[in-house]
DNA sequence: GTCAGTGCAAAAGTTTTGCATACAG
DNA sequence: CTGTATGCAAAACTTTTGCACTGAC
């Protein structure tokens, strides 16, 4: 096992997450929490299901509880989720650092960018607001370079 | 019926839209664009059934149709959808003038607003990676000042 | 008159729940 | 040991589809 401070340190909010709570600490809950952190992708439910099964042949999940951590470590602040068009919700950890998504709507690719400038407005914004900032996602919707030749009717 | 002229320019791209796709202009499809461009709440698709029932008992809608048009609406770039915390899939008009959200995780609430410094760093980042943008969505989650006092614990 | 649109009900897909067992604390 | 977590399967909820009929063009 390679050191990661990083997800240690994730790790470690996680457990003391769960023992405020009166949670409990499981393989399940734990490789949950690693395959968000080792993928930067966004997964639905369904796919994080797929996923931990294949790579944790030894490790028996079931559907039920990949929904019931992921409910969980929403609505402790741990994890996001957000929709990206027509796919339903997406999940992935809140804390990685800021970043934002640009989306084709056409095929569908996903860059992933990050701004200080917005960064800083959207704190400023918050505050404007009274709302304490958790998390933001930002989507650009567009067609990229590759698809601006192959336009379909739209608007 | 009050003139509207914003509303109608809307209503004729509507039909310009079905049209150049060879579909119909249906009377339950008017009253769900009518009904998205009189609310500025974002319905989920039940929420719009139930409105549209109510407000047009003469009218006779099925949940089925409600989904249909969005769908056809959304293709067609004419709504969008996005999707915040627990509650699913919210639709509302696409050529809003340019707004974001900010969403309260606890209670739901949202806050639109809309800021031009970051509009116009959206528009040179997405030329930045040869993107044409059509539009996006910006989410800003946190806790609302109402909730901020009966926080659960989190991270 | 033709063919897309509609409502309804059934089907498919998604998420939650109940329950008996497993296991963390 | 106690009580939370789990897997499984059933239930609840959400979204899509098939079909016969309606209505826009």
């Amino acid at each position: 096992m390679i050191e990661n401070i990083e997800y240690d340190a994730l790790l470690e909010r996680f457990k003391r997450v769960l023992r405020d709570n009166g949670l409990k600490y499981t393989k399940q809950r734990e490789v949950l929490l690693q395959t968000l952190y080792n993928n930067s992708e966004h997964f639905t439910p369904e796919q994080l299901y797929l996923y931990i099964k294949e790579r944790h042949p030894g490790l028996n999940v079931g559907i039920a509880t990949v929904y019931r951590s992921l409910n969980l470590l929403e609505e402790s602040g741990m994890v996001t989720s957000i929709s990206f068009g027509v796919q339903g919700k997406k999940f992935e950890l809140a804390n990685k650092p800021h970043h934002d998504h640009m989306i084709c709507r056409q095929c569908g690719v996903i860059v992933e960018f990050e701004d200080q400038i917005i960064e800083k407005r959207q704190l400023a914004i918050a505050k404007e607001h009274g709302f304490k900032l958790t998390g933001h996602i930002m989507q650009l919707y567009g067609v990229c370079g590759e698809c601006n030749k192959q336009k379909i009717k739209g608007i």
